[in-house]
DNA sequence: GTCTATAAGGTGATAGAC
DNA sequence: GTCTATCACCTTATAGAC
């Protein structure tokens, strides 16, 4: 919501800003998903943005509203690219299909993005954390059972549309920690991947 | 009662022990569960404990070591939890779904246990953490396979195994996602959940 | 084995000069 | 807007008395 005056508003007597807000907020976004909240300080982060610590606490009021910014700017698009995806051409059954793929897509290849919804749902599993992708969740699981509902004909159950999630994010997670650890994936590419994984939701659906 | 510890094989002329290992070890584990490995300091462990700070590093080497050896103790008996409730005298396609249940019950019913693991499978995935639960994964792994396959009557593949897994995993975070964030979960009951979780796994495997 | 006291350094956040 | 310098506190970990 707060994005910056960008540039060149400011009293104009001074040199270019030093700061790239965009860049602060996408450094910091890629550390806290590596590192969590707790593990990385704002210290790090303003290194790493090659700033100084003052000018961070200039811009955001403190290391919670940071983070905030930092997680919706980068998850913010995440439906959207998603949702882009689809063709209204196609039938219900196939953006389906598209919308596992894109899912897929989205969060085997930008890790960070998954790490944050992962230490995002742990921490509202835990302190009561504010669920920052809340809205999103909640959109892509409507998303899902309106996509499902089409496909079968009749309402979805509650049931089938949470278990779909839960089988897309698992997957997910599965996926870097099965990559990373060193061993090997299923299948030989992400595109028999996303196959077999369309398959499984259709199953699941009963079609 | 029966765990009181071994350590009475000392000096002999202090006053019994002040600080009990496995109480230690359960109070981390959740304390860590709850916060993560740096979003909890070690003073707070020692004083959620009753104990003083240089005992806890009397008997742990350093934080990591106490984290490790936590989580160890948290996580050791989880699959044997799960294979103890396995009746050898039902079906394959049975024992699956007591698998299935048995995994339910576990990580619904002890959310330290579901955040730990969580938690490390996100480290995993990042700063290429040492993935603790590695074996209890691989063996878990194994398990749904070899299930699935009598199930199936043949071999069952790679990637259903894998996404039977994810599924399992997402659930729970879901769960208790859903759960604390205030929402409503699916079904009326845990009983009901289990069913339709057992269903839908049984529906991936195509049977 | 257990304590008090403390070392050595990192943390979030800010004051004040420019 | 951006910096240097700094505050007050917290961190992991240990030394040394008992």
């Amino acid at each position: 919501m707060t994005k910056q005056d960008e540039l060149g508003s400011g009293k104009g007597t001074h040199r270019g800003p030093a700061i790239d807000i965009d860049h602060v907020l996408n450094t910091a976004a890629n550390l806290f998903a590596e590192h969590g909240f707790d593990g990385v300080s704002t210290r790090e982060i303003a290194k790493a943005c090659g700033c100084s610590l003052p000018i961070i606490y200039y811009h955001f009021s403190n290391k919670q509203t940071l983070y905030n910014e930092a997680f919706a700017n980068r998850i913010e698009d995440a439906i959207d690219i998603i949702r882009g995806r689809l063709s209204d051409e196609l039938s219900a059954r196939d953006r389906l299909k598209q919308l596992v793929a894109g899912f897929f897509d989205l969060f085997t290849q930008e890790r960070s993005l998954l790490l944050l919804v992962q230490r995002d749902i742990a921490q509202v599993a835990s302190t009561q954390g504010q669920f920052l992708c809340r809205r999103q969740h909640i959109y892509f699981m409507r998303f899902i059972r309106e996509l499902a509902s089409e496909v079968l004909g009749h309402e979805a159950d509650a049931h089938t549309v949470f278990t779909i999630n839960a089988m897309l994010l698992g997957y997910a997670e599965f996926y870097h920690l099965v990559n990373e650890g060193g061993e090997k994936l299923p299948g030989e590419s992400d595109e028999a991947r996303i196959a077999a994984l369309q398959e499984s939701v259709l199953r699941v659906l009963g079609v």
